[in-house]
DNA sequence: CTGTTAGCGCTTTCAA
DNA sequence: TTGAAAGCGCTAACAG
């Protein structure tokens, strides 16, 4: 079934190969009984055309490499289902990577991209380690979720978020204030960048470790924290992504730590682990990221616009839930 | 960069295209000196191969094509997850599509895989639609986390897994019982049936749609069963996987229905989110799937062995935690 | 409207 | 150990 070719078509429709070709790819100017003819046994034999073949020809492949640091977090897989049917809409089909915050790996995956002769590649990067190299490619890459200066790039913007965190609490008369997650890191450094402008410092970090990609290591780096520490110093925090924030609950509920009447809790990315839990969240617009990042990227692609790189930054909204939602 | 080929490799290093071909194929039977030039040459330059025109001399591709039915339950993506670790173990690429329960789209992807040459599939299926058309293609499949007969398969019992909850359910001293999912299916059935065999009755279907995907959707299923109920007729209830089992749970304790005190509950897939919200469920053991998965494809692929098709059933486990811990 | 033909970049005989 | 050459299946320019 799969070892058919144009030619064997060709033979059966009584046409020449390159009739079946036209065919195929919609040449109008065929004559429409010959059409209906090499339809007919294409249909009959179930042949698809070998697409190695038409990469190798046409020298690109419709397809577009997505490379993401990580699965676990169920914004990646949300990001990366809609940038699958977006994709499809215009053609296109996803050869998905996962980096799993290795450089090395996501070096490898993008090796892989041009060895399968990608047209474009999205990448959610792992700092800074691949941008130089994958500039150099010269290749239509776009940077999702995050902004790098030297390609284009489509994000949120990570310091207004941590200021919109920390504002919230401030204005709801927090004194004391909690981070968990990875650091350094820009909503860190907006959430303390606003703390300190009001007056106030961030009393506890609560250290993730870069390692800790699932639940499982995330709760343990909690708990070591709530294990160390006799009493908690702070009546509000922000926690670098739902998943922490949710960990984070847990550690709390287990010991009777009220949210939000001791603790005023925001998460971020607003998954839907934060809807289930009712833990407030600053939201990614996941739709206009991807449709914007395919947008920009198709263009690269098909028309080979100005090399002027495109950098957009969105904007961060908190949804109020109610592990926020107490004055104090 | 990309559009280098072997023969611009050749002209640098100074030795024929083949012989490049060679020192990448790692052909042992080349000139050390030469080998060692053309390396160097292939490091400087940045070469990668063009994967589509191996792929068309060799006719084949080191693809599996693996296509999905959801990615929203996370168990899938934990699935995949593993699925590609174990897939580039043994030098091969996974190419990922998503089926979201549509037999067409299901279709599709088959014939893309095809298309891209995949040198095999591993299908999460949707019903029987394209079972036997697949057969038919004569391309190694097999079929996982469900058993076809026609095919490779290796999946989970269902139909004893319904029978553990329901069992654990009778032993715990419930004499009324509910279940959550879309009907049929096996669960369902191996449920009932335990029942039956014990003198009692399912009491209520707490009915999700086919069409109810994501949480929101099986939230409002759930949540139209509980506006039409005026009592709840059961004291125990098993759901056909952990998302239906959370949600239940949420609709529950919103009417201060308590878990497990006025109702038992299971889920099933045992993910995360069991593990989070302490649901009991019952486990599929996802690597030694994968990994048997893997091990009868690639046999298929690479030895061509007896047209026998291997049928494996695992044996369900239940991981009891706080939801049903509780006797009556 | 249609067939012939020349490659796309690679692997792999075959001879040397 | 090596190079020349054929050809994987397809597209597209060209001639008719």
């Amino acid at each position: 079934m799969s070892k058919l070719t144009m030619k064997e078509i060709a033979k059966l429709a009584n046409v020449s190969q390159a009739t079946v070709s036209r065919v195929i790819n919609g040449n109008k100017s065929v004559n429409e009984e010959a059409a209906k003819r090499v339809l007919k046994v294409i249909e009959e034999v179930g042949f698809i055309p070998n697409n190695a073949a038409q990469t190798l020809k046409r020298s690109h492949s419709n397809i577009i490499g997505v490379c993401v640091t990580e699965t676990f977090n169920p914004y990646f897989v949300e990001l990366i289902d809609t940038l699958e049917l977006e994709a499809r809409k215009r053609g296109y089909n996803i050869l998905l990577h996962n980096s799993k915050h290795n450089p090395i790996t996501e070096w490898e995956s993008i090796q892989n991209f041009i060895a399968r002769q990608v047209d474009g590649i999205i990448l959610v990067p792992n700092g800074e380690y691949n941008i130089q190299r994958l500039n150099k490619l010269a290749i239509p890459t776009v940077i999702i979720t995050k902004n790098r200066e030297s390609l284009d790039s489509i994000g949120l913007d990570h310091m207004q978020a941590g200021k919109i965190a920390g504002e919230n609490f401030i204005y709801a008369g927090h004194k004391k204030f909690g981070y968990i997650g990875t650091v350094p890191d820009e909503k860190y450094l907006g959430y303390k960048s606003v703390l300190y402008e009001n007056g106030f410092e961030l009393n506890s970090l609560i250290n993730v470790k870069q390692t800790s990609t699932n639940n499982f290591l995330i709760q343990q780096d909690i708990e070591a924290y709530f294990n160390q520490a006799d009493r908690l110093d702070f009546t509000c925090v922000f926690a670098a992504n739902d998943i922490m924030a949710l960990e984070f609950l847990k550690a709390a509920q287990k010991r009777g730590i009220r949210i939000p009447e001791d603790i005023s809790l925001i998460g971020f990315d607003d998954t839907y682990l934060a809807k289930i839990m009712g833990i407030s969240s600053i939201h990614q617009p996941i739709e206009e990221m991807v449709k914007t990042t395919i947008e920009i990227l198709l263009n690269r692609i098909e028309n080979e616009v100005s090399s002027e790189k495109i950098n957009i930054q969105l904007a961060p909204t908190l949804i109020e839930r109610k592990s926020s939602n107490f004055k104090r």
